[in-house]
DNA sequence: AGACAGGAGCAGT
DNA sequence: ACTGCTCCTGTC
């Protein structure tokens, strides 16, 4: 199936750091979207999609991957000034997922100071171990979707500690035990607002403030959530506060929430995006200093 | 070898 | 409200 949009990156935005069950394979992704295998590959003039088995409508995969949304008029709200401007121009083909609620704060909870890559193996054992095999082409190795709830929350925690969740293991239980419960209602969450959204969401074990704004923003949606963690915190101190000694958590996210506009979130994707691959651990240096910028600068 | 990785939760101030 | 410590576990 070809699904026409231009500037589309695969990469940047499936293996971003927003979603946890991709893999590249010969220049194609591979992964599973809500019960569905799926194949994705970049073409001119859009993507090509492939499924297990015949597909009569292809919106869902228009859905997830947000196609719909007019990338131009999403870029021209957000401010015209130059740490904005370079993020956007380091990766103009980053859009954001809508994924399942559920999976995506499952996901979030196991992420807790993990790099993508071990988020990812846990993720995978997950599914594998608890959900349901999904159908793939002939041939292919077997997949399964993400496991419900239900599943997660009838695994132990020591199966869960054998998912090398560690530590987390304790609260995917806790928390897959009260949403397989209903409450809170993941579903019901769509109607809510903001802060009661947050609020339900935090009320989780192992779920605090940046995890639930991912949450809101990869699963719902919400343009106003805006998760602050570490590399976010570092673009914004190093391209936007350089001089800046001492800057207090509370400024910090009153800026994030003033800022950048109607399409905060998206705006907060392309600077996360940015951090990772300019801002390395060891870039204390640069930031004031324009014979110091980072490559692709311009400078 | 020790520090650290896309944090949360808790106690102490 | 902020700081500092602990919680698994692999990696550099």
């Amino acid at each position: 199936m070809f699904l026409p949009v231009a500037g589309y990156d695969l990469k940047a935005t499936l293996d971003g750091g927003q979603a946890f069950r991709w893999h590249g394979v010969d220049g194609a992704w591979e992964g599973v979207v809500q019960g569905r295998w799926v194949r994705l590959r970049a073409v001119p003039g859009g993507l090509e999609a492939q499924a297990a088995q015949a597909v009569p409508d292809w919106e869902w995969l228009r859905h997830y991957l947000a196609l719909d949304e007019d990338w131009e008029a999403i870029r021209a709200t957000f401010p015209p000034d130059e740490p904005m401007q370079r993020a956007v121009a380091a990766c103009p083909g980053l859009r954001l997922l809508r994924q399942d609620p559920w999976e995506c704060l499952a996901s979030f909870i196991c992420s807790s100071t993990k790099q993508v890559v071990q988020i990812q193996e846990m993720v995978a054992l997950l599914s594998g171990r608890l959900g349901d095999p999904v159908a793939v082409p002939p041939g292919h190795r077997v997949e399964h979707a993400f496991p419900s709830p239900a599943q997660v929350a009838g695994a132990g925690e020591a199966f869960l500690r054998g998912c090398k969740l560690g530590f987390r293991a304790p609260y995917l239980l806790g928390t897959a035990r009260q949403v397989a419960g209903g409450r809170p209602d993941l579903e019901a969450l769509r109607q809510a607002d903001l802060p009661t959204a947050r609020e339900a969401l935090m009320s989780l074990p192992g779920v605090g403030r940046k995890i639930a704004d991912c949450v809101l923003l990869f699963g719902y949606g919400r343009q106003q959530a805006f998760p602050v963690d570490v590399w976010v915190e570092r673009v914004l101190r190093r391209l936007y506060f350089p001089r800046a000694r001492r800057l207090a958590p509370r400024r910090l996210r009153h800026f994030s929430e003033t800022h950048f506009g109607p399409w905060a979130g998206y705006a907060q994707q392309y600077l996360f995006h940015y951090a990772r691959v300019h801002l390395g651990r060891g870039a204390e240096r640069w930031s004031a200093d324009s014979r110091t910028r980072p490559p692709g600068s311009g400078a």
